[in-house]
RNA sequence: GCGGCUGUAGCUCAGCUGGUAGUAGCGCCAGAUUGUGGUUCUGGAUGUCGAGGGUUCGAAUCCCUCCAGCCGCCCCA
């Protein structure tokens, strides 16, 4: 038997109305805040990804797919999708156009990691990228955004966690720093961490051993040490949130893994996801520009939604809805329900017909699949020019006269 | 990539210390006489017991390998 490859998974009816419940709400939010759709290919040439998110990076050094293609370039299917927007934006010179560039793109992302619940080697994001400026505004309206969509989504219950992990100019500084704090202490931290102090400093803020956190919580940390313009830039990015009345926790201890990030980043957690309790992150990434060569500054910031973690859990709602089961008797019946689905179909009803099935079965399929109304059709009502409709749920039926069927549907109970 | 747990009908699972698969629940299909559902009753279909190998007279039950899922680590969305 062959089944989906390991990591990758089937999304099946009724679960898709969630998808497209989530994906609508995302589209229209797009709108209101003037963002147009890019779609870039799920193929890029490899040194895109090991250029732009970091050839340091888990990402890059261990989990991407990466292929020779026949004439021997390296290409790899894209495991985010910043990077592609980037090199799009350079490619057709949008800085070109007026205006900070807003693009949002949904679809789905590649990474080869151990699949467990809410990470798959196939994933989707919703995300967007505002190019163009450096202003702190534009980095509140994006986190303003974020947190509006996951409240439209019908996600409750979520934590908005903000930093600012410094430049080129502060972050070294302070890393040095770090390593510094850490080296009288690591021996005291868990295993993980006396490995992370000397490779990865920066990872050691990260740690959940629980044992461990008064030892970190006495750390300098990042927020404490930026260089004037990225203080500057944090606290105006914050009290842009506070005039928006947005909720946020300042996490001096949120680190992000990708090298592009610079200044601000953020993070949305949700209680009911495991380990995987990410559904949202971004941030601010100014000098990937040029990274993958632009000639031009372009300074972004930018998110990305986990759809698979979203969809999971939002409260799930949206059932498939079916307006009419149309019940023909007899082969007549058939030709003519035909006619009259096709019919209210185009009047933007969803109608569904049984094919082949006796009165009482088609009534029983018409329950199970939730219909509003049955509509029942035989030559008695062939012959007087009506139809019965019978109300599903309160069990009523009336004849009808065939322009009369939109109006009866129409007001819902 | 590392560690742990799990893997029996479409789904949830039972199957005791190995004897050769369940009257289990839900679902599905078909009936309970002629054009009417949601309740009830009756009947039915469906499994190479995740795959392969080993031990044994005999394995769903024990051992090994692989695969998949889940949990944790790592990382992230």
């Amino acid at each position: 038997m062959i089944r989906a490859v390991k990591g990758t998974r089937d999304l099946l009816p009724p679960d898709t109305s969630v998808w497209n419940a989530v994906e609508r709400v995302a589209r229209d939010l797009f709108r209101a805040y003037h963002y147009g759709e890019i779609r870039t290919p799920i193929l890029e040439e490899t040194q895109l990804f090991a250029r732009g998110v970091g050839q340091e990076t888990d990402i890059v050094s261990k989990e991407m797919y990466t292929f020779e293609d026949r004439d021997g370039s390296s290409l790899t299917l894209r495991p985010e999708n910043t990077a592609g927007v980037m090199r799009a934006y350079i490619e057709h010179r949008l800085d070109q156009r007026p205006g900070v560039q807003k693009l949002f793109y949904i679809g789905p992302m590649f990474r080869r990691e151990r699949p467990q619940k809410g990470r798959y080697r196939q994933f989707f994001q919703i995300g967007a990228e505002a190019i163009g400026s450096d202003s702190p505004f534009v980095d509140a309206e994006v986190i303003e955004m974020v947190v509006e969509m996951l409240c439209r989504a019908g996600l409750s219950g979520f934590t908005l966690l903000i930093n600012s992990v410094g430049d080129a100019n502060c972050r070294p500084a302070y890393v040095e720093k770090l390593r510094e704090a850490l080296k009288p202490v690591a021996p005291q931290l868990c295993g993980d961490c006396q490995r992370r102090a000397d490779t990865n400093p920066l990872r050691v803020l990260d740690c959940k051993v629980p044992e461990d956190q008064a030892i970190i919580n006495e750390l300098p940390t990042i927020v404490e040490n930026l260089c004037e313009p990225c203080g500057a830039h944090f606290a105006a990015v914050r009290s842009f949130l506070d005039d928006r009345g947005i909720g946020y926790e300042v996490r001096p201890r949120l680190v992000r893994g990708l090298d592009y990030y610079m200044r601000t980043t953020f993070e949305v957690a949700h209680g009911n996801l495991g380990a995987q309790n990410a559904v949202l992150g971004g941030g601010r990434y100014d000098g990937l520009a040029e990274a993958i060569g632009s000639p031009v500054a372009a300074p972004g910031i930018g998110f990305s939604i986990g759809e698979d973690r979203l969809a999971m859990t939002v409260d799930r709602a949206a059932e498939q809805e079916l307006d009419v089961f149309i019940a023909p008797l007899g082969d007549a019946a058939l030709r003519h329900a035909g006619a009259l689905a096709r019919e209210l179909r185009r009047a933007g009803t969803s109608v569904e017909v049984a094919a082949n099935a006796k009165l009482k079965r088609a009534m029983e399929l018409a329950n199970k699949l939730g219909a509003r109304y049955a509509l029942i059709l035989g030559d008695d009502e062939i012959a007087a020019g009506e139809y019965t409709l019978k109300q599903m749920e309160t069990g009523e039926q009336h004849r009808v006269a065939r322009g009369e069927i939109l109006q009866r549907i129409g007001q819902k109970n």
